[in-house]
DNA sequence: TCACGTCAAGCAGAT
DNA sequence: ATCTGCTTGACGTGA
């Protein structure tokens, strides 16, 4: 069971997620915040592994524009050495990474065009994690899509692209469960179908269930993710409280984690904590496990 | 140095 | 129609 927190470190005064605007895109610049973009990844991993923090989802803004039209610079060559460095220490650590294409990325969309792009930036993401070397067990975790008032042809699409789909995008990609469209008993059917590990939201799945019984949808989630994929990643947060529902909490709820881990019981995953203060409750969380007898099976 | 308008991209739901 | 949230502010021009 490892513990992680996505994409910014706020305690190390440097960001792996430095961006530019397009109008002022230019190979210098994307060369330049790239450098320090692996730089920074570099020194979050170092304080990862320092502390103990075995999971870690790396920003889809490590290099600006890279699926975008206007950058015909070739990174992936540039960086060559940097990303095996980094993929090098990675497992040496024995550490667990994610991504996390953001929400324009809708590989049902019913527009062409964005499936296009959506294709596109799914193919910058494979070709991260392929350049660090990493495991098919490093995933891309992206959300069914859009409902377009009917959800029988928008996932119907989405199964079409996913056929088409290079296999190297294939081999990486996780659906996850929203908090108002597409639901873990819909994920589990398209699962099914497709043959696509879900990755449990536990506080999506809170907004917007279907009142399973909370053990079974860890056994059929479990079931989903094979012995190349890993073991199981799941999101989990808690409701900020005082905020419109669905808000993520700016601190670790420890009451509610010890809740939820025990709710597990007996299954292992890897735990990326999407909690405002990143970091900070990362360690928090560690520390629970690492104090209560009853984790120590599952570390 | 700082204020503030704007930023590559989609979609749904609230106002 | 327009705004907001999503995982999250921060770039960069103009004064």
């Amino acid at each position: 069971m490892k513990i992680g927190y996505p994409c910014i470190n706020w305690s190390i005064g440097c960001k792996g997620d430095r961006t530019f605007r397009l109008k002022s895109y230019s190979e210098e610049k994307l060369i330049e915040t790239v450098e320090n973009n692996l730089n920074c990844l570099e020194k979050m991993l170092e304080y990862n592994f320092k502390n103990n923090i075995l999971f870690f989802r790396i920003t889809s803004d490590l290099i600006p524009f890279a699926s975008h039209p206007i950058c015909k610079f070739d990174w992936q060559d540039y960086f060559k050495d940097k990303f095996q460095d980094i993929g090098r220490h990675i497992l040496k650590y024995n550490m667990r990474i994610s991504m996390h294409p953001d929400q324009f990325i809708v590989l049902n969309s019913k527009s062409r065009k964005v499936v296009e792009r959506s294709i596109a930036e799914l193919y910058y993401h494979s070709e991260v994690l392929d350049l660090m070397k990493l495991k098919n067990d490093s995933k891309i975790q992206l959300h069914i899509g859009g409902r377009y008032d009917d959800k029988n042809k928008s996932i119907s699409r989405f199964i079409d692209e996913f056929k088409r789909l290079d296999d190297k995008i294939k081999n990486r990609l996780v659906i996850e469960n929203d908090d108002h469209i597409y639901n873990l008993n819909d994920c589990l059917i398209l699962s099914e179908k497709i043959d696509i590990p879900v990755l449990f939201d536990n506080f999506h799945h809170l907004i917007y269930n279907n009142n399973e019984d909370i053990r079974n949808c860890y056994k059929f989630v479990n079931e989903t993710w094979n012995d190349e994929d890993g073991i199981p990643m799941i999101d989990y947060s808690s409701q900020k409280p005082g905020s419109k529902i669905g808000s993520h909490a700016e601190n670790i709820d420890l009451l509610d984690f010890k809740n939820f881990i025990e709710k597990t019981e007996p299954f292992n995953f890897d735990i990326m904590l999407e909690i405002k203060n990143k970091e900070k409750s990362a360690l928090k969380a560690i520390e629970i496990i690492k104090n209560d007898v009853r984790f120590e099976k599952r570390q």
